[in-house]
DNA sequence: TTTGAAAGTGTATTTAGCACACGAAGTATC
DNA sequence: GATACTTCGTGTGCTAAATACACTTTCAAA
């Protein structure tokens, strides 16, 4: 089984594209959404359009980290978004659908060649997001993240896998606010983190917790044009 | 910027060899250990050999984690090693050293072709392990992982990273016995926690700590051949 | 001025974290 | 068989954090 070192024996490989898919998160003081593409089809073949997360190849001189935020640019206008690598996908056979088999005989030049995904999510303003029109992408929307439609290749394994990292590291770093306007207050907060975590949290203990952490920091202001006592605003410290 | 549906634009790019690399942790009773391949050299070019973590490219239908684990199998002879993946490492520059670049052109068909890795870590019993040439090495050997020398490649950013995962899933799913025998003495266990944390823990609060998440399970037996009190044997849960 | 609706706050209880020291159970030696 | 040596194994009191729980305040609208 071993091979002496005086015989080097190159290894051959066919090679892979490497792709970044990007799951969006972004959140409407309702829901927590998710930022879907449709995905661009060719006139001639007429199908129904698939749904998937915006990715794009990796470039030849592209970081993936670069790559990821190349992506998210195209898609917004947005800077300093909240990026995160979370998990290689490299399944053989990930790419099974025959329609995501017809979408890579048109949209990629080695059609046959293996595709390895690394998944990124990414934490975005709402209230500050203007869709774009990307090179890789059609129309934009959002959804529920937990009412998915079915997507191409296996970009809802990748959401899932997505969500679970994201809920993961909202209780380890605090990184809710992300997903809110520069101010927000605390209510606000806190029904983000029921969304995302799914149960119901304390408001009390929620607050002390949140205070505690120094992740946040009191403003002047408050909040205005509300039908009720306006609560004070707070942004990332 | 944005193209029409109607003009699919097919986007090229050179393609990647993907390789994983395996981080392979084992602990001796006193220190906590890194597995080191020596890279193999042609006789021709007599370059001094460098030390590598291991890995290989990853074969045309195989997954990522089929490949981590048949990395693993060529090593050693065990069987259900833990075994997880833990971060891409994708800079188009990562291969920058002048013995890297000598080392591809020997070893790889298309030693231009950019590198991706994926970073594994992996647990094993070191008393079980038995070392067995594998085709992509040459000598293997432990080193201590806070005395690691220098490697390869971006390897000592990748064992760096492997040893913060590692850290936080011991937190987290309380793996560690998966370094040690079946059966351990707790005072092994907690050894190995102070060893992996990189600080001193309370015995009472350990064994509290630990028999509370009832990951481990007591044993009938005691340890013998010591030469005081027998300790308690433990096995994973 | 009354109503509605969310904001904002304190306390008591339970649970986890932490610091700390000594008798018990074996082996080896004399 | 007494002694010395070494690690094992345990209990308690204190402090900090987590949890459960309900009422008053502030504003806008009617």
């Amino acid at each position: 089984m071993s091979k002496k070192n005086s015989e080097p024996t190159p290894k051959n490989t066919l090679g892979m594209d490497v792709s970044v898919d990007c799951v969006v998160f972004g959140f409407d003081n309702d829901t927590l959404k998710v930022l879907l593409i449709e995905q661009k089809q060719p006139d001639t073949v007429h199908l129904k359009t698939q749904n998937a997360v915006p990715g794009d190849l990796v470039l030849d001189n592209e970081s993936l980290d670069e790559a990821a935020k190349r992506i998210l640019q195209e898609l917004t206008s947005l800077k300093g978004i909240y990026l995160k690598q979370f998990h290689a996908f490299g399944d053989p056979n990930r790419v099974r659908g025959l329609k995501d088999q017809q979408w890579l005989r048109t949209f990629r030049v080695n059609p046959e060649r293996r595709v390895l995904t690394i998944g990124y999510y990414s934490l975005v303003k709402l209230s500050e997001f203007k869709p774009k029109a990307a090179s890789f992408a059609g129309k934009t929307y959002w959804v529920d993240v937990y009412n998915i439609p079915s997507l191409a290749f296996d970009h809802n394994e990748i959401v899932h896998k997505a969500l679970l990292m994201l809920r993961h590291e909202l209780m380890a770093d605090h990184i809710g606010f992300e997903l809110l306007p520069e101010k927000f207050t605390l209510s606000q907060l806190q029904k983000l983190y029921e969304i995302i975590l799914d149960k119901k949290l304390d408001k009390r203990n929620f607050r002390k917790n949140i205070l505690r952490t120094e992740t946040v920091t009191a403003l002047e202001e408050k909040q205005q044009g509300v039908l009720h006592k306006p609560a004070q605003l707070f942004s990332k410290k």
